[in-house]
DNA sequence: ATTCTTCCATACGGTACCGTACGCCATCCA
DNA sequence: TGGATGGCGTACGGTACCGTATGGAAGAAT
C-alpha cells in the first residue's frame, strides 16, 4: 500500500533507537521498552526497528552496552587526578546523584538496577560499572590518606548511600533535608 | 462444562490471594502480578479472583495496605524502648536489611519502591512507611544523646544506606566485604 | 535509464492478558 | 428436600504486544 499524505519519510539509525529506548527505560522501566510503542513515539513503524535490530533482546543489549560505556567514561572524568581536590571531587560525586538536575540520570540508574535484579545480562553490566566506580573512589580516598580498608568501606558506603537516597521518600521529612544531606556527605567523605 | 477428574476443589480467601501476590511481587515486580498467572500458580482460575476482588487495582491496593501495616508493625517491634540497648538495636536494623536471611523481605522492599517510582498509591504508602521508620530511628539516636539534627541526618543515612546496599553488585568487590559492612554500620550508628 | 541497495510500511498469525457473562456444584438453611 | 447463596470454572470479546513476510519508495551504483 502507498502513503498518500506528504509526510516526509523519517529515517533513523541504530543509535537514535537506542537513545529513545533509554529515555523510555528511565520513565517506564525495562517492561516499557516495547517495540511498537517505541516506534509510535518515534514516528515510524516497527518495520524500521526490525531493520536495525534482530529482535527485542538485541535492543536490550545495545542499551546496556551504551549505558555501561557512558558510565565508565563519566566516572573517569569525575575522578581525574587533581592533587588536593579529592575531597571536593568526592562531595561532587555524591551531589551529582542527589540533585534534581540529574533527574534523568538517576532514573536510568534505578531502572538499570531494577532490570539487573531479574536479568543476568544487566547484572553483569551493573557489576562492571560498580567495579569501576568503587575502584575510582577508592583511589580518591587513598589519595586523602585513608588506609586500604577504610577507602574500600567508604566507597561502598558512598555509592550505597547515593542509590538508596533516590529510593527514599523523605522530601517531606524535614524542610532542612538539604542541610542533612550535606552533613551526611561530609560524614561519608570526612577523613 | 464439568470437571471429570477427582481433584478436590480448592477454595481461597482474599488473604491468601494477597499473600501469593506479594510473593510474586517480590520475584517479578508489579508487572508480574498478573491475574491469570497468579491463578494458575494458585491452582484456581480467575473466576475465583474476580469473586474476591473487583479488579486488578483492587488487589494492588490490598497488597500495598498489607505491606504497609506489616512494616509499621515491624519497625515498632524493632525499636521498642530498651534503655542502653539503642546501639545494638540500630546495628540490628542495618543488619536485617543487609543479610541474606531476609532475602524475601528485601526483595519486597525493592519491588514496592520500584512500584512507587511510577504509581502514586505506592508512593503514598512508601512515604508513610518511611516516615515511621525515620521517626523510630530518630528516637533511638536521640536516646543515644545525639542532637535533633544529627539524629535526623543519621536516620536518613541509615535507611538510604540499607536500601542502596541491596541495589549494589559488590559481592565480588572484596572477600572481606562483610568486615567493611560492619565498619560502615558502626560509622552510621556511632555517636 | 536500469538495477541494486537501503530503509521503512503494511498485513498477518500468534500469544498473553484483562474483564465480563454465565453456568455449575456444594453447602447451608428452612 | 428444595431453594438460596457462596465460590469457582468456562467461554468470549477485546487489547496490546512480538516477530515475520512481503512489498514499495528513494537514492546509489553502473
Amino acid at each position: 500500500m502507498k502513503k498518500e499524505d506528504g509526510k516526509p519519510r523519517t529515517v533513523r539509525d541504530r543509535g537514535e533507537w537506542v537513545e529513545a529506548a533509554i529515555d523510555v527505560l528511565a520513565e517506564e522501566g525495562v517492561q516499557g521498552m516495547r517495540i511498537e510503542v517505541l516506534a509510535k513515539n518515534f514516528g515510524v513503524t516497527k518495520g524500521s526497528f526490525y531493520w536495525h535490530f534482530k529482535d527485542r533482546q538485541d535492543l536490550f543489549n545495545a542499551v546496556l552496552e551504551t549505558w555501561r560505556d557512558g558510565r565508565i567514561r563519566d566516572i573517569h572524568k569525575q575522578t581525574v587526578a587533581d592533587p588536593g581536590g579529592e575531597h571536593d571531587q568526592l562531595l561532587h560525586l555524591i551531589d551529582v546523584y542527589g540533585s534534581t538536575r540529574n533527574r534523568k540520570g538517576i532514573s536510568i540508574e534505578l531502572a538499570v538496577r531494577e532490570w539487573a535484579r531479574r536479568d543476568a545480562q544487566a547484572t553483569a553490566v551493573v557489576e562492571e560499572v560498580d567495579r569501576w566506580r568503587l575502584e575510582c573512589t577508592r583511589q580518591l580516598f587513598l589519595a586523602r590518606g585513608l588506609d586500604e580498608d577504610e577507602a574500600k568501606s567508604r566507597s561502598v558506603l558512598l555509592y550505597a548511600y547515593v542509590f538508596g537516597q533516590s529510593l527514599m521518600a523523605c522530601e517531606n521529612y524535614d524542610p532542612r533535608l538539604g542541610d542533612f544531606k550535606r552533613w551526611i556527605a561530609e560524614l561519608i567523605v570526612k577523613p
